[in-house]
DNA sequence: AAAAATGGTTTAATCGTTTAAACAAATCCA
DNA sequence: TGGATTTGTTTAAACGATTAAACCATTTTT
């Protein structure tokens, strides 16, 4: 009931100053303070149960032990993921999170870039929409702590940690090509962002260096606005072309989806007919008749380097880190020459 | 850079004092204060791109608007649906959110309440798991503002917003019965959650009120903790005894999801071996050879009147809403009597 | 003409901490 | 014995806002 027990209230209870109370309760001035009444203070403290107001501490130190998290949509599960990884590795460490979606938009995002940092956040994780790399460099010459996460700019010498999307989509393209795929397609998102752009260098070289032709009409770049119609044209076209391709990639977890819900519409048989590599990690590919192979990006480790980094960030602002975190392909019956599963 | 401009600096510069800026910047004594000054004043605010120190406002007027959102899992799709609309409906209203996922643990449940307290959010939302009477009823004398999402007590008096699971299930059985099936298995969770209880009321309810049999070995419920396996388990069982169902309800996302797979696993055809009605919508559902019929929660919406009625609780702590809200039975080909979908 | 109301602004206390600096008392050292 | 140290604690000024109350001019009322 009643106000909250200040630091104020220990004080007078034991006749002392707050500073006094404040020394002890931070182990500060260690060797200074006398035992005995530093033992009193901190029962008292417990026996009231006392909480510092962290605004006053905020106040006074300009640290609120708060991350800001911007995802483009905190909806999707991937984005999900990253959320719950990155507030398990700041509760670890005392920090609490508030997030954000950008809903891939530039405006959207740096209107919540200021949103938090007027919160006061002590540092910001951010994986950023296109077009951010002004917003960007201003944060970065008001030294304002933060870390890319999933996505960076090469022109930008920033922190991040991202996966490495070029060795993933090169890897994901020389198995299909190992297990005797030739016309190989992708589907992709039309977008600068340079994550994407790497999963497509990686396709196009792993195509050049195993002598394939690399058709203009097999490397489908769709709206990200219109994600679900434009990868159903896109794999239309491609499985139905006079040149059909015989696998296909696809460079995200919803074009996946998308792409897969088609090819049922479209009565493609998976394996058979086309083989499939997914990206990205979903419950969803289990109820899939044949479940895919895909590229799977480890969602926890780069959350959590992601965290740690910010968190060394906070004291030195200028120590930039980069890392880029290789994928593993898990190997499933999508992409394997004769279907294991042929008929359910 | 430099530092970031407070009060002090816009009055200093126009020689007044920080009380008048803070009235004029606030609007307040509006009727009092010389046209002339007031527009210099805002001028120069802007000028300075002004910002408010949150911290100090919020040590000051006690305020921070910030909301704690507490969810099983914010890496669950479900979940993450609700904090994606919690965020939206607090956005527009000038509040941020903190969010800190349970796992479905009490205590670590209690333990992020007190920690969202601690950083002085104005009020909470909570998806509580079971074996949180105590803490609420805690919570509830100290008046702090919250309100139940999803889930609550029907033995305590808080407010809520929650789906109507007893009618939700109710029609989803009902819906299997018209469409010829009689004997019908439900997979729920073994959970004392009131919201899952309910889900099991319903569904026997309509049984009963149909004069169809309730075999217990027809009701199974797992052991969320292992989810998985024992879904697995459970369908095994329900498809494969002296009696098998002829439909199956499940009670989750997850569950659906466990069961759909292990359908496939078992070869067992839906919906001609066994119809189907799943819970929740999710994308996974639409890779599945016969779309899943599914009871659809109205996330967004429960989220938004959630968060709704706790800014409203925020000046009235005492003013109690409880709302239930009405599912909608999507209906797909999993549960009809002939498929159209035969093979892909 | 004195009293009251009004208008425009400032003063100063306050929220709950942190922390450098000051202070007093005990202890040390030569 | 007395100056320098050490030890233990307090004083007081921040941090950046809010807001009741005080203040001083005008203007209005009686």
């Amino acid at each position: 009931m009643s106000k909250k027990p200040s630091l104020k209230d220990i004080a007078q209870r034991l006749g002392v100053s707050t500073a006094l109370v404040s020394y002890v309760l931070n182990n500060k001035k260690e060797n200074r303070i006398g035992k005995e009444i530093a033992t009193r203070i901190r029962q008292v403290a417990s026996e009231l149960n006392y909480q510092p107001n962290r605004m006053a501490q905020s106040l006074k130190t300009n640290r609120t032990r708060t991350l800001g998290l911007i995802v483009a949509d905190i909806a999707n599960p991937f984005s999900a993921a990253l959320a719950r990884a990155v507030e398990d590795e700041a509760d670890q460490h005392g920090y609490t999170v508030i997030f954000g979606s950008s809903d891939e938009n530039p405006a959207k995002c740096s209107q919540l870039i200021d949103t938090l940092l007027n919160r006061q956040v002590d540092g910001l994780l951010i994986a950023p929409p296109a077009g951010m790399e002004a917003k960007l460099t201003a944060l970065q010459q008001q030294r304002t702590p933060f870390v890319l996460l999933d996505r960076y700019y090469p022109s930008l010498h920033t922190s991040y940690v991202a996966l490495n999307n070029y060795q993933a989509m090169y890897h994901a393209v020389e198995h299909l090509i190992s297990s005797g795929h030739h016309r190989i397609g992708l589907v992709t998102f039309d977008t600068v962002l340079f994550h994407m752009a790497e999963r497509g260098r990686g396709y196009l070289t792993a195509l050049r260096d195993h002598d394939l032709s690399t058709r203009k009409s097999w490397l489908k770049a769709v709206d990200p606005c219109n994600a679900a119609v434009e990868t159903a044209k896109a794999i239309r076209e491609l499985t139905t072309g006079v040149q059909p391709v015989d696998a296909v990639v696809f460079a995200s977890n919803m074009l996946t989806l998308a792409g897969l819900q088609q090819l049922i519409r479209l009565h493609v048989r998976v394996p058979d007919d086309i083989a499939v590599v997914g990206f990205d990690e979903t419950d969803a590919y289990n109820l899939f008749y044949a479940p895919p192979t895909f590229i799977q990006q480890p969602v926890s480790e780069m959350s959590q380097q992601a965290t740690r980094i910010l968190l060394d960030m906070l004291d030195a602002p200028d120590r930039i880190m980069q890392v880029n975190i290789p994928a593993k392909l898990i190997v499933q019956a999508s992409s394997l020459p004769q279907s294991v599963v042929h008929e359910q």
